[in-house]
RNA sequence: GAGCCCAUAGCUCAGUUGGCAGAGCAUCUGACUUUUAAUCAGAGGGUCGCAGGUUCGAUCCCUGCUGGGCUCACCA
């Protein structure tokens, strides 16, 4: 990032207060392209009494006057009363709220020392959680400004710049330490100099700061001896005391239980775990520019349903009190979104999330995010050379390549993708003979050897799909465009035009996994009337999971719907083929978890 | 929901055939102005997940529970 775009948003509107427009006109100058090298203000560090606490203006009345924070308000030393440090117990274990603080039982001896050493600053006249500094410069930008400068142009150069950030470590010599500043671009050493920031600096910054705290770093970039791109402090800020202590440095954060429940703490330590999120932005934001530049509208549709429609699973229920109704978390955005197609809006998607009351396992987690997205006047086959295009493309805009490792395995997503009938795809890893995968009976005999056991209501379809589950779709490495799906599994789909028990449908698979089920849709609304009927026998017959029918969709078809395709695709799951990650968890921030003991 | 495995210091992990609980990092004290897991000397830090049982004695053995992981099942 350029340093003169942040620069430019510095300076002070005029109407607030002197000393903050000052401050923010010194920040400024530190930052902006024009100024670098120059020499900031000489004599103006960081020290006792703190110049840089921040005048709040307090509208009189606002309020209690005795409570702690307040002391922060005043301006200058000497203000208001100190020498309390009502957080800080004594010793040992005890829980109480003492002058307004509240101890928390769990807190040690470690995160004890360091709510002593922000309440001592705080009696000192310094406000440990400050908000008065921008960082001029990432680290990025700051390695950017050094190039490939020599250690010599680099000192000539006399670059100077400010970053803010967490202080990942310290190396400590007594009237020097080395501390890295990690903030969102990267991370960035700093040297701190006894004789550069000043003694009171200095001595604030060994009895108060730890790894953890957020700081505020400011002086000209050197190469240290053995090579490191280093800012040279002259001014050093603490922005924020961490009260608790980051993981080890080596091992960092392993609890996976810990990693999920604690993200915080995981994104801090875990570099991979950052460049996971970050992948799955860019995996996002490549969906959305795709679609959008092929004139698809974004819209956002109903995530509680009166009718959970659009799939087939249990849905989780909720209740709204003034309407006095029940409500469902969405399952699926489809029915909707096929409304908005009825709506004239003939390209549209919905990136978000839906909701499926499920198990939890390494694939599935209960609320997970999807892109739908439906084109009028185009048909499953369109979708597939789609997806093709728009998967191989992320591939190539994320890595370069279309190719992909995962697991130890490589992930070719160049097109042409295989394309293989459900039934095909039976018999080759199945090794059944094709021709008897039409014959109920042979279907009901394989599927109940397989450990299926049919429901009454299953029809051949049905088992077919129920066959395919087990031995064909773990089998399938991909990509692969898995075609021609029975009609009885596929209420949604519109019917083939030469085969009347099979529909236009793919589901694409890769590495034994769905990633998108897309169709031509059904548009006729007494088919989809009919089917909404059989649904009702399924559900009836014991079904949970049938698809409930949903007479508003079924009106909004009969207004015509113009012919189309539409396709889901799960996020979590590309995102996981896209980042070498095992289970879904690894890819969704906040995974569901039980109550913590 | 079922099976298998796991839970010891803030973190990463040892350990006890049942007998006062260990290391490294982190913390605290001291030394150290170009380090890279900085180094050196010293100190503190534990309800061994929770509750029962067996035992002279349980962190260890047994039972139950809680939380987590993996594999199934369900599903995308």
């Amino acid at each position: 990032m350029p340093a003169g775009a942040v620069a430019a948003q510095e300076p002070g509107d005029g109407d607030e207060d002197p000393a903050l427009e000052a401050l923010r006109a010194g920040d400024a100058a530190a930052g902006r392209e024009g100024d670098r090298g120059a020499q900031g203000e000489k004599g103006h560090r960081l020290g006792f009494p703190d110049p840089f606490v921040r005048p709040r203006a307090v509208p009189p009345g606002e309020g209690p006057p005795d409570r702690p924070r307040d002391r922060e308000r005043g301006r200058g030393p000497g203000r208001g009363h100190q020498g309390v440090h009502p957080a800080v117990p004594s010793r040992g274990r005890g829980r109480g709220i003492q002058g307004g603080r509240r101890v928390k039982e769990d807190w040690n001896d470690l995160v004890r020392d360091r709510i002593r050493k922000a309440e001592e600053l705080r009696a000192s006249g310094i406000n440990p959680y400050p908000n008065d500094r921008k960082a001029g410069w990432t680290t990025a930008a700051a390695r950017a400004a050094a190039g490939e400068k020599s250690p010599e142009e680099l000192e000539q150069a006399a670059v100077r710049v400010d970053v803010a950030g967490r202080m990942v470590a310290s190396r400590s010599f007594g009237k020097a330490a080395f501390v890295v500043v990690s903030d969102r671009a990267g991370r960035l050493q700093a040297y701190i100099r006894r004789d550069k920031v000043g003694e009171d600096a200095y001595s604030l910054f060994v009895k108060s700061v730890d790894v953890g705290d957020i700081v505020w770093v400011e002086g000209t970039l050197f190469i240290t001896r053995t090579g490191e791109l280093t800012i040279l402090a002259e001014r050093f800020r603490l922005l924020s005391k961490a009260i608790r202590p980051l993981p080890e440095k080596w091992h960092g954060l392993a609890d996976v239980e810990t990693r999920y429940r604690q993200r915080y703490v995981d994104l801090i330590v875990n570099e991979k775990v950052r460049e996971v999120f970050r992948t799955r932005a860019r995996i996002i934001a490549h969906i959305r520019s795709y679609l959008t530049e092929r004139d698809f509208l974004e819209v956002e549709t109903p995530m509680m349903q009166p009718v959970a429609g659009g799939a087939t699973a249990k849905p989780f229920v909720t209740h709204h009190n003034a309407l006095g109704m029940d409500l469902y978390l969405r399952i699926a955005p489809e029915l909707y979104l096929k409304r908005l197609l009825v709506g004239g809006f003939e390209r549209v998607f919905e990136i978000n999330r839906n909701f499926r009351n499920e198990g939890i396992s390494t694939q599935h987690n209960p609320e997970f995010t999807m892109v739908e997205f439906y084109q009028a006047y185009a048909t499953y086959e369109d979708l597939m050379r789609l997806t093709e295009e728009m998967i191989s493309g992320m591939a190539l805009s994320l890595f370069g390549t279309t190719e992909v490792r995962f697991q130890g395995e490589t992930i070719d997503f160049a097109p042409p993708w295989e394309r293989i009938p459900v039934a095909a795809a039976v018999a080759r890893h199945g090794n059944l003979p094709q021709e008897r995968l039409s014959d109920p009976a042979f279907l009901k005999e394989t599927a109940l050897s397989l450990g299926i056991e049919p429901g009454k209501e299953w029809g051949p379809g049905k088992l077919l799909s129920a066959v395919f589950e087990e031995v064909a779709e773990k089998k399938i490495r991909g990509p692969a465009f898995v075609t021609e799906y029975p009609i009885e599994v596929s209420p949604l789909s519109r019917r083939n035009d030469l085969r009347p028990d099979i529909v236009d449908r793919f589901e694409l698979i890769v590495r034994g996994r769905e990633i998108a089920n897309a169709f031509s849709e059904l548009n006729d609304p007494l088919d989809q009337r009919g089917r909404f009927e059989e649904q009702l026998r399924q559900r009836e017959a014991g079904d949970e999971e049938a698809h409930a029918m949903d007479e508003d969709f079924l009106r909004a078809l009969e207004h015509g719907m113009p012919p189309a395709a539409g396709e889901g695709i799960g996020i979590d799951r590309l995102v996981m083929l896209f980042t070498d990650s095992p289970s879904i968890r690894d890819v969704i921030l906040f995974p569901q978890m039980r109550k913590e003991g």
